[in-house]
DNA sequence: CAAATATTTGTAATCGGTTACTTATGTGCA
DNA sequence: TGCACATAAGTAACCGATTACAAATATTTG
């Protein structure tokens, strides 16, 4: 059924010129005679003509394909990111080559990185550009000594962009955003508003993410003498652990004032599980968490957040791997990303505050 | 910087063979000695080589990679067909290139055709061994010509599976959902619950999603002499035009009983604005929707909806594009899908329901 | 033990483009 | 007119694997 496409060497034919001068004309080059040029652009447009990406690749060592290795594409944080790569990268001419390790949420340790480190494996043998890191083993504060191995060896045959907090002396290109910031900015709205007693909940324990925010909500806590180790209940970041979370605090029979919830899922399911014991959120307990998912402005109440400048973050990320394939053509221009920005909203309780 | 990996030339001369032995070790192939095998193998292991697919694509006419080519990975519905497609390829030993297109909401038709034919022609060109398209134009009832061209094209040259609803004798392979019997369901739902006046909101004019599920709720409320033109309210899929939609209604001051909402994130939306207006769901009005996004579970109230089974849809799909591909290696099993499950929560007003 | 057969290994063509190099043709200037 | 130089077009090597085929070696069999 699939039927037979042309090569250069039909069209070469067709044209009576030589497979170079169809090269020429294909790649608009100089030096082919104008009526020539014209002529065999003109079969090349009537039959369709697409020159083999892979003939291609082989000679010119170039596969215009970003490699991107995502851990969780259904975490509305990933789905952004990847979309706003997909979209930074075809303006520059580039494909997307999709990993979805699905490493997100309770696997054995030894099974994520077996999946991602094959995932490495085949990016080097589909000979991409470059490759994107979302997220996964090099969350962890302390990674896997074999992932390390490998995704050493990946980056010393190709360029290598990773969105994560960095890590230590490891020598990687990191894309990072402000996630310590982010919680104290989130911490201190809470204690503007008037909460003194505010717990902490989601996020999967020994991951940079969470250890970062955790830190952050923790130093603003302890400079206003109001931490306690019992109001932190780390889970992973999904809207089922912010119900369980909640759950547990509420039958613990010690409400706190308050909660900063790890992101917009956890804290729906925290809010979730207030609603089914009859309690109501800002009234009972304040909320407010990370992260700005699409549609948490329309939760009930509406979740104040904080917005990290995804769509920026992507951008900064295709364009540190595109100059670092070809720095004269992708010099590098401003990488700073602004800080994350606090979205007042009605879970944190602010009076005649809204969307 | 970037490190020059091994060729099977070099591979060859270490093990002092020739490449076509090589080769065979690689490749695990008959006819090589024990001891010559291992040595070969040794020398593979240790240096860690990976054979360049661009390479072995250029002779075996195969990239073991298949496009996709999706209208809206922020939608859940299409991140969750994303993810799944990705793993059951995966498991088969194929790689996928994306293609995100964007085109859902508010794009100039053009703008959206000519995205979706550019992909395309980069599928043609990277030489894919299937493509499967998710939405876009194909979902239209009357998609653009020159669209139908191209996709015609693409699939004179390379086995195409669409998840989308069959376009009468366009002679594509469909994968499809029972949108009509997911309609008819939910409005059931709702009349058995003691309304009669069921409002119909979101969904894109023009899409077949929109007008089967549309010709599904219309189909029960006329057998049961209660439907109304001006209960209908068209306009996209998101949360917005949910709230959008519901506002309009509340202030025509001739509320419904219920509404059937085109997912849940217009339902998300609808509820918003319901509780803007001190009104509540499912006291003063109930809402039902369909699609089962990941995080409904959690709304308040829980909303009532309906699962398709995405997952199994994204699996029908590769095994349908894997056959086209070889059919004495991938024979086609059973391909039903069940018949979309109604999942009553709150939001429907059914007493003691939950979850 | 020779002939027939099976196994192992190597040689070289091939996939479909790009490009360095060569040759042919055209133009400018003294 | 002659020489330098720019432009046009073609030839063939090359990218890194696979594979048909041939050659060499080992094994079986009468």
């Amino acid at each position: 059924m699939p039927k037979k496409e042309l090569t250069i060497v039909e069209i070469a034919k067709m044209a009576g010129v030589s497979t170079s001068t169809v090269s020429r004309v294909l790649n608009k080059q100089d030096h082919v005679n104008p009526a020539k040029r014209q002529k065999v652009q003109e079969i090349l447009d009537r039959s369709g003509f697409q020159p083999s990406a892979t003939a291609r690749a082989m000679v010119s060592k170039r596969t215009n394909t970003f490699g991107v290795v995502v851990s969780d594409i259904n975490n509305p944080y990933f789905t952004t990111l990847v979309s706003q790569i997909e979209a930074a990268a075809k303006d520059a001419g580039y494909s997307l080559l999709l990993f979805n390790t699905q490493t997100a949420g309770g696997l054995q340790q030894s099974t994520i990185t077996t999946v991602e480190i094959e995932a490495f494996h085949r990016l080097e043998e589909k000979k991409v550009d470059g490759v994107l890191i979302l997220g996964g083993e090099i969350d962890r504060a302390d990674p896997d000594a074999d992932y390390l191995d490998a995704l050493h060896q990946l980056a010393q045959h190709l360029p290598v962009v990773i969105v994560a907090q960095p890590l230590k002396d490891s020598g990687f290109n990191f894309v990072a955003r402000y996630q310590k910031l982010a919680a104290t900015t989130i911490t201190q709205h809470l204690l503007a508003c008037g909460y003194h007693d505010i717990a902490f909940i989601g996020g999967e324990p020994g991951i940079t993410i969470t250890n970062e925010r955790l830190a952050g909500y923790r130093e603003i806590m302890e400079t206003y003498r109001t931490f306690r180790e019992d109001r932190v209940f780390l889970s992973d970041y999904y809207a089922q652990s912010g119900f369980d979370s909640m759950t547990e605090l509420i039958n613990q029979n010690d409400l706190p004032k308050a909660v900063v919830a790890i992101n917009d899922q956890v804290a729906l399911g925290a809010i979730r599980a207030l609603n089914d014991h009859g309690l109501n959120c800002p009234k009972d307990i304040a909320i407010a968490s990370c992260d700005a998912f699409p549609n948490s402005t329309f939760f009930t109440p509406r979740i104040t957040t904080i917005d990290h400048h995804n769509t920026r973050l992507a951008q900064i990320a295709v364009a540190k791997l595109l100059n670092a394939i070809s720095p004269k053509r992708y010099p590098l221009g401003d990488l700073s990303i602004e800080p994350p920005s606090l979205l007042i909203r009605e879970s944190s309780g602010l009076k005649g505050t809204k969307s």
